[in-house]
DNA sequence: GTCTATATGTTGATAGAC
DNA sequence: GTCTATCAACATATAGAC
């Protein structure tokens, strides 16, 4: 326990690297040899720490996938005060998640995947963005319930919600103005909650 | 004008071909190779026709946006009456045009090229993906325009329609449920058009 | 754990006969 | 217009010394 986190420098490096990379072009077109060039590390050293391409992506990956669902869980969860009401009201909460800046030509670290044939063709990768979204619509619908909703309205509502920030990426990267992805979140939001307090 | 389409056979059989590979698994990831193998024509005969990769995939996506482009004006311009209000009511047309069914599994032909780097790093190619989402919010936004929406209103919810739909095949293939875009797109239109006459 | 050298397949494209 | 043969570059590793 105490000495496991003193050798994993290389290895860490490696991850960083490789998430960097598969965001900006994808899981399929990012060859282990540029993310150990741009690592500055050896090719013995990549293929020690990740023996195959599968197990660097599934590292990678997962470690994205995890930070966007702390940051969206941050949006939803309001400030954790536990007084029901005491912190941001919770159709607010989902407002701030839709409306959160975002870098939006980048398009979603984690949606992209969803196009990116290695990722999808990879049962252990897919699975990981699976979970994901998963989890991330279960928080949305309990924010909503939250709010007052019934199940299926809950339900139905926020996986728009999530799909007009999946779609306002594609939009924002097809059209190359940022600004497509805050028109269809205003556009989302004005039906959504008419009366926002932001 | 008259000899012109005599000796198109192969060549359209290699776009058609090239548009079904591209659709399943993306531009980047499918060789010349394997078109020319699909469509049982030597290797010589698709260079002969596109010398490279680059202009079977202008001519091979270019049809592919025309194509979805038509579909989406057949929702959106109702029966063709040219009667205000004698067709279907335009609020409705923009429902219809959400709800349509898809193939929601195998994502948007168009908007997967987004996350396609192999298409967004080629000038030519980036331009027609561009143009069709252009081409297709002008349309969504005309439609609500025509629903009595004031200019800015009709620009955010068209933006709003087209990124759930779009969004909707992400968390459609995200989740492996092809009932997540219907859900999503639920989500929407009770709050678009609660009224919605279907 | 890290290094250099090498192996094997595929990619996008070209050459030149028919 | 179509064919077969070939190519240089790159992808994903593997081998084996240090």
């Amino acid at each position: 326990m105490v000495a496991a986190m003193v050798t994993t420098g290389t290895r860490e490096r490696l991850v960083t690297t490789a998430q960097r990379l598969f965001a900006s072009q994808g899981v399929g077109p990012t060859s282990p040899r540029q993310v150990l060039e741009a690592s500055g590390v050896g090719q013995g050293s990549l293929y020690h720490h990740f023996p195959t391409k599968h197990d660097l992506a599934v590292a990678a990956v997962g470690a994205t996938v995890e930070q966007a669902l702390t940051a969206a869980r941050r949006d939803l969860e309001g400030d954790g005060s536990g007084d029901p009401g005491g912190g941001v009201e919770a159709l607010d909460r989902v407002v701030a998640y839709v409306t959160r800046p975002r870098e939006a030509l980048a398009g979603c670290k984690v949606g992209r995947l969803t196009s990116d044939q290695a990722v999808m063709d990879d049962d252990g990768l897919r699975d990981v963005v699976t979970a994901y979204f998963v989890r991330l619509l279960a928080a949305v619908t309990a924010t909503l319930r939250e709010a007052g909703l019934p199940a299926d309205a809950a339900r139905d509502r926020a996986h728009a919600a999530v799909a007009v920030v999946q779609g306002g990426y594609v939009l924002a990267r097809a059209t190359g103005d940022e600004d497509a992805m805050r028109a269809a979140v205003r556009g989302f939001v004005a039906l959504l909650a008419p009366e926002a307090r932001r």
